[in-house]
DNA sequence: GACGTAATGTTATACAATAACATTATTGCG
DNA sequence: CGCAATAATGTTATTGTATAACATTACGTC
């Protein structure tokens, strides 16, 4: 038992950091910036950061995003460790704000295999990432 | 009229020989690999290659594949200029052969609008990429 | 304590993309 | 034609992203 709330995979230093510097960001962030904020704590190249949210990302506690070469952490409605972490998961990003929403739609997936099962195509991940703008700016 | 067949948007040197070495590849290339190819054309910087890339991304003749840092000439099957052009597109990504197969589903992509539009979230381009194996390579 | 395995630290390097600035074509118009 | 506006090009330098290679240290387990 721990007196964590978060579900803690019993990451080793490196990776709490910056699982930590992650889950305390609004927006995505970059290896490097993470690195920057971890210098303090000791770290000084990017491999260690790298190597780091490798790890996290295969938890399934943090994301990449392709389109920005960025991570955030996971942000799921039902928490990242609810069935997610082998599911796939579409991210809408904005573009003025840098908000990541979250979201994995079954029938929406459905639709997607259903495609790939008529290719022959045996999709092994795949990467949905919408840009634009999120509800509170696309109004301005 | 054009003797050449292709679809071509009067293309300046750099982007015909850009779009010339892109459409003779079978897999996707990054902007370095194309300006490996075009050394002997006289092309030496990477903003070179860069510069006719964008302008070819903005045509439709070419899709840059967000998870490879690389780019694809347009293999639509109705062709680069069947009003794809500004439609939702998906990537299917061998990741043993380096194929990549290119489909567009209204069904789909309204699936996505429709949550989009739920979430107040307003896209302004969506990127859809399946990685795993072709039906070529996923019997093996 | 010896072994296999995983994590870490460090340096150097490869790969991807853009900034800044000078130069040359191209186009449209008086 | 002469000239201005615009677009394309060439070149150098720099920034940003990711990995290779190798040495070291912690850790579980027998
Ligand atoms: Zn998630
Ligand atoms: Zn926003
Ligand atoms: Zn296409
Ligand atoms: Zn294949």
């Amino acid at each position: 038992m721990k007196a964590d709330t978060r579900a803690n995979h019993d990451l080793t230093r490196n990776q709490a950091l910056v699982f930590g510097v992650l889950e305390g960001s609004e927006a995505p962030l970059s290896a490097y910036s993470i690195l920057d904020q971890l210098r303090e704590d000791g770290l000084r190249a990017p491999l260690q950061v790298y190597r780091a949210l490798e790890k996290l990302v295969d938890f399934g506690l943090v994301h990449r995003l392709e389109s920005l070469n960025a991570f955030v952490a996971c942000n799921h409605p039902s928490g990242p460790e609810a069935g997610e972490s082998h599911g796939t998961v579409a991210f809408a990003i904005c573009e003025k704000c840098d908000n990541v929403a979250e979201f994995a739609d079954p029938d929406f997936v459905e639709r997607l295999r259903g495609w790939a099962k008529a290719e022959g195509f045996e999709p092994h991940s795949t990467i949905i990432e919408l840009r634009g703008l999120c509800e509170g700016c696309c109004v301005a």
